[in-house]
DNA sequence: GACCTGCTGCGGTGTG
């Protein structure tokens, strides 16, 4: 047995006198951060990661100054913790300052994000705390600093909470690029090296995840898990009349009826819905349902005024609220001991999103949590017995860590130009040390210096653009607008403009999208965080509105994302309808479906796991072509669209799209040339890449990806604060930038790295060719149903058209031949 | 005949 330090001792003694006794997992993270590894923790929610981590913090202190760890000094920064949300700050900092007091170590807490007072940062920039907890985004300003070397001086670790949250997204290259430059900063200096640990849930691919953290070249790094489970009960909620209910549709008001039994029965319930309006619309069924509900359910989503999502997370902890219908905007953070049962209404579309929200309720070691699925329609049901086998057999989606971001490159980079200038040999070797940039090549690496200090072939007749000045091997930025400017850029979330709503006697209640208060006129209503409002007119980009007595209302409809189904979730799906019709299932949601199933196989056919399912249907519409992959809506766009293609060159025929994530549909006006004979050809996944440019527009989702890469690269200033553009400037702009990268600077990697996001994440490329594959080893079954299947039904309700036209083709492909010869 | 779509997250005009 090892000889336990003396730190090790204090901490022990401490909690034994608390009588808390730490779970072995605990004390693995405790010794591993003692002997100065770095790595990631990994236990379910609830059970103490964060804790663990910073006790191992305050035993190597302890170890280092085992005399006088507890003299009242100023000790300078040791410790950075990262966190995603502002919100996590506050509670985490408390937490913290609790231990910290009760120890009486000499150790101060501080927080720095966009929310800390004025005079809290002013204070820090004096004397920095021994813990400073900050988000990706705050610490990439610290660096903007002059003279930043000096904060750090200090410090010894850096801990990233949630860093499942932040490695698939740019914000966590943020984070990588910060730890290459701080580890760079401690190997100058000479001193020992810098010890990281990332806290996640359980995610698919914690190695890479490690290994993000990390860097590829690290040698170090362990990964604590724990064996514990978390007891998790998924509980669908069975339609009581199954033969009514919708084939199709979304909202789920239908089960509202039968959600109110599970309210009534725990002290406080959260409901998960998928999208804003659909949260809007719950909260006010639910009080027209149960009036005797009114002050005690609550509204909490994304653009509900920050006050009130403030007053309504307080309560929750409080316990004054019965329920609270929500969108994602709950899925992470406070630790809302009370709440003991959750509601998802409509599919997760992913596994780990389901774990997540379920974790919410019954947040400690031992407690059950538990998770009541409400359908919004017939076949979601099969969704959540899919649900159910994916927990159990912990088929836990990726985070794909984002690789070669330039515009954050180019961000980071000005952010150290602004400060003291860099060193471009030394920052070179450091960014190719983290994962995200571990292949960038040296030619791009001058690419983006000479980018920076010329602004590239296309704009080099613009000042502006030229914002680094050089000086041997080192670069400068020396205009204090620009620097100014930059320091308020940074930052990877590019958000679409929304409008403030305003009472007239004043009280912000949230935002709502510019198109849609624009379809309004003076005296219409419209419903925003569960209340009823009058517009009366726009001022300074602000709604003002008075309460509304109308009785009908709109309910905004916000453009925010799509999420997919998941891989996952997919596979898992077409597993359970092998199980569809057998007489050996036990699951109630297969057996509650049985009548729908079987009019299915009557009708057509449940295609098994290795099986993909082609309806063909004539209706006076036309001529119908459904296929079932269940990939996600994501990947049925694009294989629709390269089927019409491959269809058109058999003949010229024009089609409208459809799709939803079961499956997509081709109408036209024509019998469609797919046969059993040339099936399998269709689906080929040989000369993807050349049809699919030629299929897709892939330009047009390109210049939409590439307005975020513009704003997060520098190349589009949004503003001052308070004062933002509209929206349309910042459109035109940067599709004004794109058409000029296109013709006159092909070469941009700004302009590669947009066609890359959109074939990486608006069209799922990957996953495409996966499926196509997997279809290829599948055997294809067509029928031809006499009218609109259980199946169909759904795709051919989405309003959502593509339209494509072999005219339109044709005329492409006479332009690339003209092209090439 | 069956249908009201589309999440979240951060930053903040300044050094004598």
């Amino acid at each position: 047995m090892q000889q336990q330090s003396h730190g090790w001792e204090v901490i022990t003694g401490w909690l034994a006198d608390k009588e808390l006794k730490p779970f072995r997992f605990q004390e693995d993270a405790w010794k591993a951060y003692q002997q100065g590894h770095s790595g990631i923790v990994n236990a379910p929610t609830g059970f103490g990661k964060t804790f663990s981590l910073f006790l191992g913090a305050l035993i190597a202190w302890i170890d280092a100054h085992p005399k006088d760890y507890q003299r009242k000094q100023k000790n300078g920064l040791q410790l950075l913790w990262v966190t995603p949300l502002r919100a996590l700050a506050k509670d985490l900092g408390r937490a913290m300052e609790e231990v910290i007091l009760e120890l009486g170590i000499s150790w101060q807490v501080g927080i720095r994000s966009g929310d800390t007072p004025l005079a809290a940062r002013a204070a820090q920039k004096k004397q920095m705390p021994e813990v400073l907890i900050i988000t990706p985004e705050s610490l990439h300003l610290l660096l903007a600093q002059k003279e930043y070397p000096q904060v750090f001086k200090h410090l010894q670790a850096v801990v990233v909470d949630e860093w499942h949250e932040l490695i698939g997204s740019k914000r966590g290259v943020m984070v990588e690029l910060a730890l290459s430059r701080l580890r760079g900063l401690l190997t100058q200096e000479g001193r020992p090296p810098l010890k990281t640990w990332g806290i996640s849930a359980t995610i698919g691919n914690l190695d890479e995840a490690l290994e993000v953290l990390l860097g590829p070249y690290h040698s170090n790094g362990i990964i604590i898990r724990t064996n514990l489970k978390k007891n998790i009960q998924l509980q669908s909620v069975i339609p009581h009349e199954m033969e009514n209910y919708p084939w199709a549709g979304h909202l789920g008001t239908k089960m509202l009826p039968q959600a109110l039994p599970i309210i009534e029965d725990s002290q406080t319930t959260l409901i998960f819905t998928n999208t804003r309006s659909q949260s809007e619309i719950w909260y006010q069924s639910l009080l027209r349902e149960e009036p005797m509900l009114a002050g005690a359910l609550a509204l909490h989503h994304g653009s509900i005024d920050m006050e009130l999502r403030i007053w309504v997370e307080e309560a929750l902890h409080n316990g004054i609220l019965k329920a609270v219908v929500c969108t994602a905007s709950l899925d992470l953070g406070v630790d809302f001991r009370p709440v003991n049962s959750v509601i998802q209404v409509g599919s997760p579309k992913g596994v780990a999103r389901l774990l997540q929200r379920a974790g919410r309720s019954g947040h400690q070691p031992g407690a059950v949590s538990k998770i009541f699925f409400l359908p919004t329609h017939a076949l979601e049901l099969v969704e959540a017995a899919a649900l159910k086998t994916a927990m159990e057999e912990e088929v836990i989606e990726s985070r794909m860590p984002v690789l070669l971001a330039y515009d954050v490159l180019l961000q980071y980079l000005m952010t150290l130009a602004v400060s003291d200038g860099f060193h471009a040999p030394q920052i070179f070797e450091e960014v190719r040390q983290t994962y995200c940039y571990q292949h960038l090549t040296e030619e791009e690496w001058k690419w983006i210096l000479s980018f920076l200090t010329t602004g590239g072939d296309a704009l080099a007749v613009y000042d502006e653009f030229k914002k680094l000045e050089r000086q041997g091997d080192y670069y400068y930025c020396k205009s204090r607008m620009l620097a100014m400017r930059h320091r308020l850029h940074i930052g990877t979330i590019v958000s679409d403009a929304m409008l403030k709503v305003k009472f007239m006697s004043g009280g912000y209640i949230g935002v709502i999208e510019e198109g849609f208060i624009s379809r309004l006129q003076p005296g219409d209503s419209f419903t925003l965080a569960g209340r009823n409002l009058e517009f009366v007119l726009i001022k300074d980009m602000t709604v003002l509105v008075r309460k509304s007595n109308a009785k009908r209302t709109i309910v905004p409809s916000y453009q925010g994302g799509r999420i997919p189904l998941s891989a996952n979730l997919g596979r898992m799906l077409r597993r359970k309808f092998n199980e569809a019709l057998s007489r050996k299932t036990k699951d109630p949601e297969l057996l509650a479906l049985q009548p729908l199933f079987r009019l299915q196989e009557e009708l057509s056919h449940i295609p098994k796991d290795d099986e993909l399912l082609i309806e063909k249907i004539d209706t006076k519409d036309g001529y119908h072509l459904f296929v079932y992959p269940f990939e996600g809506r994501l990947v049925h766009q694009v294989m629709a669209a390269l089927l019409a293609y491959r269809l058109s060159r058999i003949q010229p025929i024009t089609f409208s799209i459809a799709m939803n994530d079961y499956g997509f549909e081709l109408l036209s006006d024509q019998p469609v040339p797919l046969t059993t004979e040339n099936a399998k050809t269709l689906f080929s996944a040989d000369n993807l890449l050349t049809e699919l440019q030629t299929s897709v527009n892939a330009t047009e989702t390109a210049r939409r990806k590439f307005r975020d890469i513009a704003v997060i690269a520098g190349l589009i200033f949004q503003g001052y604060p308070g004062k933002h553009k509209a929206n349309r400037h910042l459109q035109s702009s940067s599709s004004l930038l794109f058409n000029v990268f296109s013709d006159y600077d092909p070469q941009n990697l700004l302009l590669k790295q947009a066609f890359n996001e959109a074939f990486f994440y608006e069209m799922e490329e990957v996953r495409l060719r996966e499926t196509l594959e997997r279809i290829a080893r599948s055997s294809i079954v067509i029928t031809h149903p006499q009218k609109l299947t259980p199946f169909c039904f759904p795709i051919k309700v989405d309003s959502l058209r593509d339209t494509m036209t072999s005219e339109k083709l044709e005329d492409r492909i006479r332009k690339l031949i003209a092209v090439n010869s």
